[in-house]
RNA sequence: GCGGGCAUAGCUCAGUUGGAUAGAGCGCUGGCCUCCGAAGCCAGAGGCCGCAGGUUCGACUCCUGCUGCUCGCGCCA
């Protein structure tokens, strides 16, 4: 299905370089050049400053000349010169024919960029024993949009949900289940979670061993305190003086960080008070911190054991996994996420060392500290790669080196994305990095799909959020404004508001770049009106009760009888959707697609709604004929909105 | 300390890879339900695009410096 819009601006570039007797082959970038002007303009914009760059000519009088290429072309209604910018129009024929019939096929965006490609999507990837919890949110929604946009793209594609199924968190589990778990609820994965956060905190040696290091530390910091106030009172110009006023500033707030609980001393009024409060508090860790180095041995022990191939632990193993992923599908199921194939570290095991092997080999490893790492060249200060701690265990690059090389030979994949958060850059930098000097020319195919963090999210109590209760509250809030409304068949009503629900969410989730970090804010998310998913459900929902009251479109209909400017508008939104799902694609960036499906059903809220003042514009009009070319619009945004929708994660209700 | 990211309307954010008069949602002001769905539509107010330079036909966009916020930085993943 070829996309619309492209025709036209493929059409508008030939006729251009034709015209100016350019070689073809110029054509990619005349299109590139190409915008999407401000209506008033016209349809389609040709900026020609580089374009009589080409031609040796002044960009005024290119424009000029290339309008004048396309006077006898029916593509174009109207084209005009306006300084050194050509701006076209459509002709209304041109557009309606390309668009109203294709996009009420449930193929239109659908196209064949990808035919014979392969692409593997990694996304989602929780830990077994944690929760499913807010923060997998985005990963997992992006990952599953990214994932459908190829596959309508034409590409064989592979969603792979990467389970942290191995490690110590599983020994603690294990070890902490005899201590808090209840025998009885084995087999809940909320109880399990419960456990683990439990078994945790026992563990925890980081916090004591924190507060043993601070004596330690506040008298460093003193010492350069001091030594900052020197200087401050010696500096000889203002500029340096502010800098170690500012020195000073911060060294003093570093300082009262260490302050604990209970301690209210002041470090920089009464420096000996505040470090004998935090000897003492030191002191008292110590205990803790022995307790919590027993549990750690304790849940290392099991991973031994898991490691050994002790049976016993394998079976607790496997039972505690199997009930964590039927948790997960649970959830997944509620956002419409589904995965090729579930792997896991743990199936990985028995080819790290011979994955550290081959690195060996090339491009060779070194020792530092104990610890053996990646022979590569490195910027200065940046932490090496490590490929086993100086216990000889393997880390987590070691497990994704496996597992990249492993996927290249099962799948020989044209891409291979990593819907990983920003944070993890520079893990990704080095993982490719690492395969490139180990001679893989495929890597190039791989991408690390990264996306911005999620702030402001309300961790109650310091802990998780489970996905789950964030989309229960938003499908609340939608069974509110339902019932209030009572348009909804009582039948339908929960599968209902669980779409308008989760839709928000989800559709909040993709509308802006993956890159950006956004606000979560509860108002914001449970207020359904503006452009938000509930507003493109909504619009369906409107489509789908004209087409019920006229109980569907016809087969044929005259589609020169849509001449209302709304229409105009609309089927100008729905052509550029194919276009909008081939960018998406190609930059695996869903909000591309978001942005569209907004576009189509704002110019159909707009088209809609122009009916209740003027009674000639609505779709149910008394005129047969053009009451069939509208009824086809309507169905065509229909299906164009319910294809979007599906492809971002959101199921389209036909009432709400 | 080193490295990355961000700074645009009161708030939350877009801005099509350097193109025309910088947009949207929320909020605010005013209008529209004898109903093709008001979760909607229309109109309006609201901007030193953080600051200072530079690059060129042209800069919110690219470069340099500064300020502020944020994230990451060896044996966790």
């Amino acid at each position: 299905m070829a996309a619309p819009i492209e025709a036209f601006r493929q059409a508008l570039a030939q006729s251009a370089a034709r015209g100016l007797e350019l070689p073809e082959d110029l054509i990619p970038e005349i299109v590139s050049q190409m915008r999407t002007p401000d209506p008033g303009h016209g349809d389609l914009a040709l900026p020609c400053f580089t374009l009589g760059k080409r031609a040796k000519k002044n960009p005024t009088d290119v424009a000029k000349q290339v309008v004048s290429y396309l006077a006898d072309d029916p593509r174009w209604s109207a084209a005009s010169a306006a300084g050194p910018y050509v701006n076209v129009r459509f002709s209304d024929e041109a557009l309606k024919a390309a668009v109203v019939r294709a996009a009420r096929e449930p193929t239109y965006g659908t196209n064949t960029v990808g035919q014979g490609r392969t692409t593997v999507i990694d996304f989602s990837a929780p830990n077994i024993a944690k929760p499913l919890a807010f923060h997998h949110l985005r990963s997992t929604v992006i990952g599953g949009a990214i994932a459908r946009i190829h596959a309508a793209c034409g590409y064989r594609t592979v969603g792979i949900n990467y389970l942290g199924d191995w490690g110590k968190q599983f020994g603690l589990l294990a070890t902490g289940f005899k201590r808090h778990g209840d025998p009885a609820r084995r087999h809940d994965a909320k109880h399990l979670v419960e456990v683990y956060v439990k078994a945790n905190q026992d563990a925890d040696t980081a916090t004591p061993r924190a507060i043993m290091d601070r004596p330690a530390e506040a008298r460093a910091l003193a010492e350069r305190l001091k030594e900052a106030k020197v200087a401050l009172a010696s500096a000889a110009t203002a500029d340096e003086g502010k800098r170690s006023a500012k020195t000073v500033k911060s060294l003093e707030s570093k300082l009262r960080t260490l302050r604990g609980v209970g301690e209210n001393e002041d470090p920089t009024t009464d420096f000996d008070a505040f470090l004998s409060a935090l000897e003492a508090a030191a002191l008292a860790a110590r205990p803790a911190l022995e307790s919590a180095e027993a549990y750690d041995r304790e849940a290392r022990l099991f991973l031994k054991r898991l490691e050994d191939g002790d049976e016993d632990a394998l079976a607790e193993w496997r039972e505690f996994r199997s009930t964590s992923i039927a948790e997960f599908e649970r959830v997944y199921a509620r956002m419409g996420i589904a995965f090729t194939y579930w792997e896991g570290e743990a199936s990985y095991q028995s080819v790290l060392e011979e994955t550290v092997q081959k690195v060996r080999m090339r491009p060779g490893t070194e020792m530092s500290e104990g610890a053996e790492i990646v022979a590569l060249p490195r910027k200065p200060n940046e932490a090496p790669v490590l490929l086993k701690t100086r216990d000889g265990t393997t880390l987590y690059i070691t497990r994704d080196i496996a597992t990249a090389i492993d996927r290249y030979e099962r799948f020989q994949f044209d891409r291979s994305l990593y819907v990983v958060g920003e944070a993890q850059s520079l893990h990704f930098e080095q993982l490719f990095r690492t395969l490139t000097a180990m001679g893989f020319d495929w890597v190039d195919r791989c991408q690390h799909v990264k996306f911005g963090r999620v702030h402001g999210m309300s961790t109650r109590r310091g802990q998780v959020v489970f996905l789950d209760e964030v989309l229960d509250e938003a499908v609340a809030k939608a069974r509110e404004i339902c019932e209030a409304s009572a348009r909804v068949d009582p039948g339908v009503l929960d599968d209902v508001v669980e779409s308008i629900g989760i839709g928000a969410i989800v559709f909040g989730d993709l509308r802006n770049p993956r890159a950006s970090d956004y606000r979560f804010d509860w108002a914001e998310v449970l207020d359904f009106s503006g452009h938000t998913g509930p507003y493109v459900q909504y619009t369906h929902a409107r489509a789908c009760s004209i087409l019920r009251k006229a109980e569907g479109a016809p087969d044929e209909a005259d589609l020169d009888r849509l001449t209302l400017d709304e229409e105009r508008a609309l089927i100008l939104a729905l052509a550029r959707y194919p276009d909008a799902v081939i960018d998406s694609c190609n930059a695996c960036e869903p909000s591309l697609l978001t942005r569209a499906v907004i576009e189509i059903a704002g110019a159909a809220a707009h088209y809609l709604t122009a009916g209740n003042k003027d009674r000639n514009k609505r779709v149910l009009t008394d005129d047969d004929a053009v009451r069939a070319a509208r009824l086809q619009l309507v169905d065509a945004l229909r299906q164009t909105l319910a294809s979007g929708l599906a492809l971002l994660g959101l199921k389209a209700p036909e009432s709400m």
